[in-house]
DNA sequence: CCTGAAATATCTAAAAG
DNA sequence: CTTTTAGATATTTCAGG
């Protein structure tokens, strides 16, 4: 899945994962490459899905989605199709951000996205109370987002 | 922050939270607007901070941080002045991609991304025993990302 | 794999309704 | 808000090393 970052690489992906607005001649002055070349490490970067997707980061604030949960969900039974269900029932739901599948004390742990307190009870109600296979689940509400984003750290170099 | 947000605003948002890069002119398209009002719509909503930037999403993976790992963080004090001190800490840490200072058992919740267990074990050193204020810190290793992302919820309407 | 230049496409701003 | 125009930027492709 990884064909070789070189060191060319690695300066786009930090620069674009920063901005990706940042014109393709900029690029190629900062990574000492044409602007062609950098059209062509992009385009094949995203071919093999190291450039997952480009995207606008919205201010959740602004659209009326203030309040920040996390949630650790513990189950009942750890059948593969109960999990799947589950875990199709949580990506399915927009107000859900994140969902990890953990080892240890809990099963999952999800990350919420909502209005108010009243959204969140209304959710839980759906997607935990309503669900035979939720034993328990642990709510933490965030007094701060001290640190968001899904950037992925970028070494000076590494294999190349 | 929030001026106003009408249903052609929604439309544009999610749109480029979907997709960056799709075109003004198709953005036009779906929200019924003319390029020139694309065009200046988002150019407001940058300036207003509702856009709060563009990205490229990287998988983690190809660029060799294949570990998720989230880790719930008690304080021993929570003084104003120390709290601020390790959340400049968790923010200057590039591993570190996100921290919610939350209510509730815990005080911290960090979700790390890193290349393997040694890397983290080292960030852990560093990170909680070395630091004084840190009472204990429970980790949760994830085996499967199974939804990621920083997106927010668009509904239909609302404030329009 | 690269560069440089040409051809497309897109964005931005202005003018007028 | 709209449409249209025009010029500046950005992108993608192509020829060739």
């Amino acid at each position: 899945m990884a064909p070789k970052l070189d060191k060319h690489d690695h300066v786009l992906l930090a620069a674009i994962q920063e901005n990706a607005r940042v014109a393709q001649s900029e690029l190629g002055e900062r990574a000492n490459l044409s602007t062609a070349a950098v059209n062509r490490r992009l385009r094949l970067l995203a071919d093999a899905g190291v450039i997952e997707k480009y995207t606008a980061r919205l201010n959740p604030k602004a659209l009326g989605y203030g309040l920040t949960i996390i949630v650790e969900v513990k189950v009942e039974s750890e059948r593969a199709d109960l999990l799947q269900e589950m875990q199709r029932g949580f990506t399915a739901c927009p107000e859900i951000q994140q969902c990890y599948y953990v080892a240890g004390e809990c099963d999952f742990v999800l990350i919420f996205l909502v209005r108010d307190m009243e959204q969140y009870v209304s959710l839980t109600r759906r997607l935990f109370h309503e669900n035979g296979n939720v034993k328990a689940f642990k709510t933490l509400v965030a007094m701060d987002r001290v640190k968001t984003g899904m950037d992925v750290p970028i070494t000076g170099s590494e294999s190349g």
